[in-house]
DNA sequence: CTGTTCTCCTGTAAGC
DNA sequence: TGCTTACAGGAGAACA
């Protein structure tokens, strides 16, 4: 599934494939898709003629930009979006078709019908549900550690579906959670007022890093983008804990276990991520 | 206000 | 083999 990572790739596939483009027609076959105010037979008159003037992230919202209008679309589970030329048939899960007036389309698909996108008047798509309650990005310049811990104090609540919770930190989802609580030697069901300042710092740290890392080994495949955007860079992430279920740490040799927290898979190491505060 | 549970979806895998 | 059931999960709504 798509998390900050994913998202940032996607976005820089969708700059470098579609940028400047002008939107011809859009089709609509799944009118849930389309979310917000503006409904779809709206939203497909509305987008006509506009150009696409940029693409902006935030956490894991993409933003495109038109001369009077924002898109602001996500992704959820299984959400992605494909160019083909406008002859070429379209596939099984196909939603939202953006014709473009040089013959292209830019198409969603999406399998389980999760993602959503949201046409807003621009200036107010940082300001719209969702969006406008997010917590910082999750890199060194933003996602200031002394407020992380100071937050973390006041909630009598497991770390993990604290981080899923994007008011905190933006952009971790479940797999980069795992790998962030593992890093930082935490259990997903440690209560975070519980936690110590030297844990908060290495878990701060360890957040930073595991996106980071992750948008990294993204960008590198990016230059084999064709026509799909944001599928390889799934192969350049390495992951310790996520779905490795049974498999020997790499720290310490226990075999990772999977359990239940906030009805998400989670995966951890016994050995490495004691539940008990004994530090 | 805070924290928890439910809901939306469909493909894949497991169980009988 | 074929049917049924469990599972995957982001985020907003509904609920306690």
């Amino acid at each position: 599934m798509p998390e900050l990572p994913e998202v940032e790739t996607v976005r820089k596939g969708l700059e470098k494939l579609v940028l400047g483009a002008t939107i011809k027609s859009v089709d609509v076959y799944w009118d849930r898709i389309i979310a917000g105010s503006i409904e779809s037979t709206e939203f497909k008159q509305l987008l006509i003629g506009e150009k696409i003037t940029g693409f902006d992230r935030r956490g894991k919202y993409i933003v495109f930009h038109f001369k009077n209008w924002a898109l602001v679309s996500h992704l959820r589970m299984e959400g992605k979006y494909e160019v083909e030329e406008s002859t070429v048939p379209l596939k099984k899960h196909t939603h939202v078709v953006f014709h473009l007036a040089d013959g292209r389309d830019l198409r969603y698909l999406d399998v389980r019908k999760f993602g959503r996108m949201t046409l807003v008047p621009l200036g107010e798509e940082y300001s719209m549900t969702g969006i406008r309650l997010l917590g910082p990005e999750p890199t060194k310049e933003a996602f200031d550690e002394t407020t992380f811990f100071n937050t973390l104090l006041t909630k009598k609540r497991a770390i993990k579906p604290l981080l899923l919770d994007q008011k905190i930190v933006a952009g971790l989802g479940n797999i980069y959670v795992d790998e962030a609580l593992f890093a930082a030697k935490i259990h997903p069901l440690r209560m975070a007022n519980s936690l110590k300042k030297q844990e908060v710092s290495q878990l701060h740290e360890a957040i930073i890093k595991v996106l980071g890392d992750a948008v990294e080994a993204g960008g590198t495949t990016i230059r084999t983008y064709q026509n799909a955007l944001g599928e390889a860079g799934k192969f350049q992430v390495k992951l310790s804990v996520y779905g490795k279920k049974g498999i020997p740490c790499i720290r310490c040799g226990t075999p990772i276990e999977k359990i239940k927290v906030a009805q998400r898979g989670t995966h951890f190491c016994p050995h490495c991520q004691l539940l008990t505060s004994v530090q």
